[in-house]
DNA sequence: TAAGATTGAGCATTCAATCTTG
DNA sequence: CAAGATTGAATGCTCAATCTTA
């Protein structure tokens, strides 16, 4: 009396549904230094590449569409966070660049996003987490 | 030589990108019968109210915004899957009830969902997936 | 005043079409 | 013509404000 090998009811939902809701939790707390999970990210991936990137490495990196990224980085510029520079290699592409104000919400939300991550999964023991990622990783290759 | 406790770094982000990837996989089988994750949720939760629902009770029962549900309906109504009707027991209230092209939508939705839920979820046998499960019930308790 | 629904504005994302430059 | 970026339209979500009805 177990459940057949291909009974999976509710499970994708439930982890659809958790996921929604851990990103909520971190969103909220982002917000408290005008950051969200994409902002954040693209400012991880500015930081790492030395304070700028072309738009279109951008999208590479952060793997999404180009109009996304220009979409992002407008807002990005309205906080001050990032600002348009030319590209002196090609006249087509556009630098963004991080600016002062970007780099301390950066470090900021680098900071509480770490602090989120391990109170979110502060629940898991050393067994438990290993297992989570390692089921991460089955799925992930199945998937992506 | 192993993690501290608290370690985590990287994981949540794997956890969020995973479900990010499953979702659009759904959300692509879902598209050949012109149904999309919010869209085959709410038909669902019409069908188990029995063809209709306030939109309120639609907002309640999907855990979100009356103003979403307000669009989401705009959405299937113009997909010709929903109509609203009069409520004749409050006035103020609107009805969402599902057409027949709606039902129809519903079926071979929730059987395509059940079928990619199946796909995604096969690599786990049937230690892994009640593993995952446990982790996500941990997860959500501590973080809803 | 409360509740139900809607509207408007903002964030995030995609796709298709377009403009500029290579 | 290719590539980089942008714009416009669509989906989906939130919040704040508003309108109607209870």
């Amino acid at each position: 009396m177990h459940d057949s090998p291909g009974d999976h009811i509710g499970r994708l939902q439930a982890l659809l549904h958790l996921a929604g809701t851990l990103q909520a939790h971190a969103e909220t707390r982002l917000s408290e230094v005008g950051l969200s999970l994409p902002k954040l990210a693209a400012l991880t991936k500015l930081s790492e590449a030395g304070e700028s990137l072309p738009l279109s490495q951008l999208a590479a990196r952060l793997s999404c569409v180009k109009s996304n990224i220009t979409q992002l980085v407008d807002r990005l510029e309205a906080d001050g966070f990032v600002s348009r520079a030319a590209d002196s290699s090609d006249r087509r592409s556009r630098l963004a660049v991080m600016t002062p104000a970007g780099r301390a919400a950066f470090e900021k939300g680098a900071q509480i996003y770490q602090q989120t991550e391990r109170d979110l999964l502060s629940e898991l023991d050393e067994v438990e987490a290993r297992y989570l990622t390692s089921l991460i990783e089955k799925l992930e290759k199945r998937a992506g």
